[in-house]
DNA sequence: CTAGGGTTAG
C-alpha cells in the first residue's frame, strides 16, 4: 500500500492523503486498499485534527465522517458528529446516510428527530438518506411520519424523493402505499419505474409488474438491466402462469442486448427454474459467455430442484474444472432437494 | 469545497 508506506508528517499532507484515499475508495479503485489500512490512516488524521482544533470545521468533520463510515467505522463517525458544536446539513446527512448504509435504522431516525428538534433543515439529500434507513419492515411506522414531513415541506414533485418513498413503502412491506405513491407521480424516470416494478415482483405480483413493464415502454422508457433484474425475481416468477410473461422479458432482454449481461442471464437461469423450465434455464446458461459462482449456483440448484440430481452433481464437478470455487450457496442449492 | 433514490444465487 503506496499510502501506509508513505511520509506523512503534517496535518495537510494527512489530510490530503485522506482524501486521496478515500476518493480511491469511491471510484474505480475500489478494493484495491484494505479498509483497515484505511481505517489506519484514519485514525492518524484524526488525531492530527483533533491537535490542530480542525475538529470543528463543518467541511473537515464531514470528510472525515464519510471515511469511518466506509470503513465500516459508524461508532467513530458518530463521536466525531456528536463533539461538533455547529452541525450543518451536509453533517447530520451524512450520519443518518450512514446509519442508512449499515442498516441501522432506530440510530438514523433518532438523528433524524434531534436534527429538527435542534432547527435543522432537510433537504431532498437528507430525506434520500432517512428514506433509505427505513426501506425495511421495522421502519414503516417512521416512513409514514416522513412522508407526512415531505409532503409539508415542498418536496412533493421531486422525483428522486418521491422514488425513495416508493421505495420505502415497498421494502417496508406497504406495498399498497408504495402504489399510490407511484400513481400520484405527475413526473417519474426509470428508477421510478424499476423501484415500483421490483416492489410489486417482490411482493409476488408478477402478473402487474410485468404490465407495469410493457407500460413504462409505452411512455417511452427504455428499461435498463436494473428493470430486467428487478422484475425477474424468484417470489414472482414462481407463481403459477409466470412462464409466459418471463419468457416474454426475456425476449425483450434479447432484443435490447442484455442476452449478454451476466447478472440478466444469472436471473434469467434462475427464474426459468423456478417457473419450471430447466429446459430454458439450461439454455440460457449455454449461451452465456461469461458465467459466476451465481450462475453456475442457479443452474445447479435448478437441475437439483427438478429431479436432475445427476446432473447437478455433474455440473457442480465441472464449474471446479473451470476454476469456479463453489461457496455457501452453491452446496445449499445443491443439497437442497433431489441429490438423495 | 462536503451528503445522494433502484439491482441477480436458499
Amino acid at each position: 500500500m503506496w499510502l501506509a508506506g508513505m511520509a506523512v508528517n503534517s496535518t495537510s499532507q494527512l489530510f490530503k492523503s485522506l482524501l486521496v484515499t478515500s476518493e480511491l475508495i469511491d471510484g474505480q479503485n475500489r478494493g484495491r486498499l484494505a479498509s483497515s489500512s484505511l481505517y489506519d490512516i484514519c485514525t492518524r488524521v484524526h488525531d492530527c485534527i483533533l491537535k490542530s482544533g480542525m475538529d470543528q470545521n463543518p467541511y473537515v468533520a464531514n470528510k472525515l465522517m464519510r471515511v469511518y463510515i466506509r470503513c465500516g467505522k459508524v461508532q467513530d463517525a458518530r463521536h466525531v458528529f456528536d463533539k461538533l458544536v455547529k452541525k450543518n446539513v451536509f453533517n447530520w446527512t451524512t450520519m443518518i446516510g450512514g446509519y442508512a448504509e449499515h442498516g441501522r435504522p432506530a440510530d438514523a431516525i433518532e438523528v433524524y428527530n434531534q436534527m429538527r428538534q435542534e432547527g435543522g433543515r432537510p433537504n431532498e439529500v437528507t430525506y434520500l438518506s432517512i428514506l433509505k434507513a427505513c426501506a425495511c419492515p421495522v421502519g414503516l411506522k417512521w416512513g409514514k411520519e416522513i412522508h407526512a414531513h415531505i409532503s409539508h415541506g415542498g418536496f412533493r414533485s421531486d422525483v428522486p424523493v418521491q422514488t425513495a418513498l416508493v421505495n420505502m413503502y415497498a421494502k417496508s412491506g406497504s406495498i399498497k402505499d408504495a402504489r399510490l405513491v407511484f400513481d400520484e407521480m405527475a413526473e417519474r424516470n426509470v428508477i421510478t419505474w424499476n423501484v415500483m416494478i421490483g416492489g410489486l415482483a417482490q411482493h409476488g405480483f408478477g402478473q402487474e409488474a410485468f404490465s407495469l413493464f410493457l407500460q413504462m415502454q409505452e411512455e417511452g422508457f427504455v428499461p435498463d438491466s436494473t428493470t430486467y433484474l428487478s422484475i425477474l425475481t424468484a417470489t414472482a416468477c414462481s407463481s403459477a402462469g409466470a412462464l409466459g410473461w418471463v419468457k416474454e422479458v426475456h425476449r425483450h432482454a434479447v432484443k435490447a442486448g442484455f442476452d449478454s449481461d451476466m447478472r440478466v442471464c444469472n436471473a434469467l437461469v434462475h427464474v426459468y427454474s423456478k417457473s419450471g423450465s430447466v429446459d430454458d434455464a439450461r439454455l440460457v446458461f449455454e449461451g452465456m459467455l461469461d458465467r459466476d459462482v451465481i450462475s453456475w449456483s442457479a443452474m445447479i440448484g435448478g437441475l437439483a430442484q427438478n429431479g436432475c440430481g445427476h446432473e447437478a452433481f455433474s455440473l457442480f464437478l465441472k464449474m471446479q474444472r473451470e476454476g469456479v470455487i463453489p461457496n455457501v450457496t452453491t452446496y445449499c442449492v445443491m443439497y437442497s432437494r433431489g441429490m438423495q
